[in-house]
DNA sequence: TTCCTTTCTTGCCATAGATCAATTTTTAGG
DNA sequence: CCTAAAAATTGATCTATGGCAAGAAAGGAA
């Protein structure tokens, strides 16, 4: 990963040079296209992926053959399956590129690693999962006490950025509803 | 907290003897009576808490009056409002005692204090999140892909504990039904 | 531009689960 | 053991959202 690049993933946090340098060389660049994946279900999760630039979503394909989008991935979000690879089990998810795509992988051994040697590397990640837990809380909880309308609502307006890159189709079902029912409440929003 | 609870708590983590006290003088002794509560929606959340006995739950009001189950806590699981805890924000949520309970409290800044000074303890945590992260993705790819009766099977076999010590209108606000449903559900279950 | 594919919209009907209103069953206190 | 309160169940509707089929709109390649 080339420095500049790599600056601004850790932008925030006290790393001397010669830790960069370590973090920068467990790095690897990976470019993707518009459809391809980047992992499958049933594959054994290895890694773990910084988005630099473009959009991925990880998806669940159910046993009726329906999508479910759990994460979408843009610019300075990390994306893996995380059903499965903290516990090293195999993937339940899928991920694909959505819009092309340059990604920076870690494997998880060598994140292992490096939480050893570097102390504030680990911090940097503990504080990734704290804002990620608060993110599923909140998604939770939108999913149990708003309606479709509301869900929608709540998504564009957090994540903005996002409803700009993607389908109306992965936003449906994103929130759990179908793109019909979308169509609608986008309707009945813009009178 | 007594030394043999604390090593029940920190049992799998590497830790020194001058560290374990470090930490036993970082947290507070609890107890609370079934229908006590331990925080309420607009506080500041200052602390988690660990669970040592009994059972609490933590839910959210919505503006009609109903309430939603985010987070049911047993022996030997943290709880406390993910939503703002780490932002620092006011709590959204209630975290109410539904069967006596025992708890230690460790606040947000001893917690940060002991991340800093032992690297082990951060690790600890670092590891339940990942954890939470995990439940929290198999969660909402349940709530997205699965029927209200699947749920609950789900449900009573990923936790056939927190089910035995729980209410059924618990368990359906949690899996985001009503009372009367869970019930239709339970009877066509036992036929 | 034109043609073809992908995405989105619309209308009509179906259904899971919600709501409301009684009961019945269980639990806990005295 | 008795009794009141809490919890669970049941029946009769209602409603948000789903499913299907058709068509319209948007996007991309040549």
């Amino acid at each position: 990963m080339s420095d500049p690049e790599l600056f601004e993933v850790f932008a925030s946090t006290p790393l001397s040079s010669e830790e960069l340098r370590k973090i920068g060389s467990s790095l690897r660049k990976i470019v993707l296209k518009k459809g391809e994946l980047l992992l499958r279900s049933g594959e054994t999760v290895l890694s773990t992926y910084y988005v630099y630039d473009g959009c991925l979503r990880s998806y669940f394909v159910d046993e009726l053959g329906k999508d479910h989008t759990l994460q979408f991935g843009i610019k300075d979000w990390w994306i893996s399956d995380y059903t499965a690879i903290f516990s090293e089990s195999k993937a339940m998810m899928n991920i694909e590129c959505i819009k092309d795509a340059t990604l920076y992988r870690l494997s998880r051994k060598k994140m292992e690693a490096l939480y050893l040697e570097i102390p504030a590397f680990e911090t940097f990640f503990r504080k990734k999962l704290e804002r990620r837990v608060e993110a599923f809380h909140r998604r939770t909880l939108n999913n149990l006490a708003l309606s479709a309308k509301e869900r929608y609502l709540a998504f564009i307006q957090m994540y903005p950025r996002i409803e700009q890159s993607v389908k109306n189709y992965h936003i449906a079902s994103y929130l759990g509803i179908t793109t019909e029912s979308l169509s609608r409440i986008r309707k009945e929003m813009t009178p």
